[in-house]
DNA sequence: GTCTATAGAAAGATAGAC
DNA sequence: GTCTATCTTTCTATAGAC
């Protein structure tokens, strides 16, 4: 093929990350090279430091940028006051959004560690950020006393790995649909911590 | 130092492989180098050849004795015959076993991807072996009438996550026991499905 | 903005001395 | 059983033509 001409490039950067994403997820941020990235897109590697200064931040650009995105969403999702409504709606927020970013989701848990002190920081206080929204509905209903579960930050990290547990087994078009997932998980997440 | 002698080695197999058990959990398998595993261990990276035929069948062997030592474990594990009994004994051996073993847990979720088809295809039907534990635990507790979970394999799904999750946050010497993370865990797993 | 070409470093794996 | 040395490949990143 030898593709050999264009400036046809404002979305050249988009595609960069979307490749990157994709690959990244798939083989792990230091099994991909920056030639593979390139192939993905269809440019010469050269030309992807013309969109990012180096490896590591192509990186850190993609988990910033699910990291805001996603509190963005939250904060943006409507819910109720009632603790127990807020709950349902974290955790039916939570499945869909999630199972809408599959890759971003692993690679958020997974590729933490390929960045340096500084980048690492800024997304654990991202990832930070949003426990505590949920933590915060699970004190306010255990003060109010709609909510029993024995230790409360505890029970934040256990309803956040199971929930995002889905994002590694969820199929479209499997057996069950998302509607129907999302009934199922809060159906537990209730029993777990209601009074 | 540049060491430089000695045949004192029944040990040093075991010594490499504690050693890219460390590193693989640590940075990632892919970002790891035959020559780091080397250096941790004190030899040179040509020594390791006489230990494992390629890199990622030292990968292959650190999972695949993680998953056998997992099934073994829990097949001697001491456990009643109802449900119940058979749950809660489940939910406090996955927590205890896979605290005591942190880097292999982390290992087994995170680098399946760096394995070939065959090698893969055969940590995963383990993997499956032991979801099929959990699984049969709650059918038979939903047949009895114990457990009203409204779909037995996203159960096992889900409390498997949960409880796998503690790996990525309990520190020793931090707020709470071993002992007291298994009551918190084994009060929401069996809130979430009892009938 | 993308290409070709390459510098410079580091990787996995092997050969042969001891 | 381990070392030194090296083959061969591949990598990140840069330089300069177009």
């Amino acid at each position: 093929m030898a593709r050999k001409m264009g400036s046809h490039s404002e979305i050249t950067g988009p595609r960069i990350r979307a490749a990157a994403l994709k690959l990244f997820a798939r083989h792990g941020f230091a099994a991909v090279s920056m030639r593979q990235i390139a192939a993905e897109v269809g440019v010469q590697a050269g030309a992807l430091y013309l969109y990012t200064p180096d490896k590591e931040t192509l990186l850190f650009d993609l988990l910033k940028e699910h990291m805001d995105e996603l509190l963005a969403a939250w904060r943006a999702e409507p819910r109720g006051t009632a603790p127990l409504a807020r709950l349902e709606a974290f955790v039916r927020f939570h499945i869909r959004h999630n199972l809408d970013r599959p890759d971003a989701v692993f690679l958020s848990y997974m590729e933490l560690r390929n960045l340096g002190p500084a980048n690492f920081a800024a997304i654990e206080a991202l990832r930070r950020d949003y426990e505590d929204q949920l933590e915060a509905i699970l004190r306010d209903g255990a003060i109010a006393g709609t909510f029993a579960a024995p230790d409360t930050k505890i029970a934040t990290l256990a309803i956040i790995a199971m929930l995002t547990g889905v994002t590694t087994w969820y199929r479209e078009g499997g057996r069950l649909s998302r509607d129907r997932v999302g009934d199922i998980y809060w159906d537990m997440v209730r029993r777990a911590v209601c009074a």
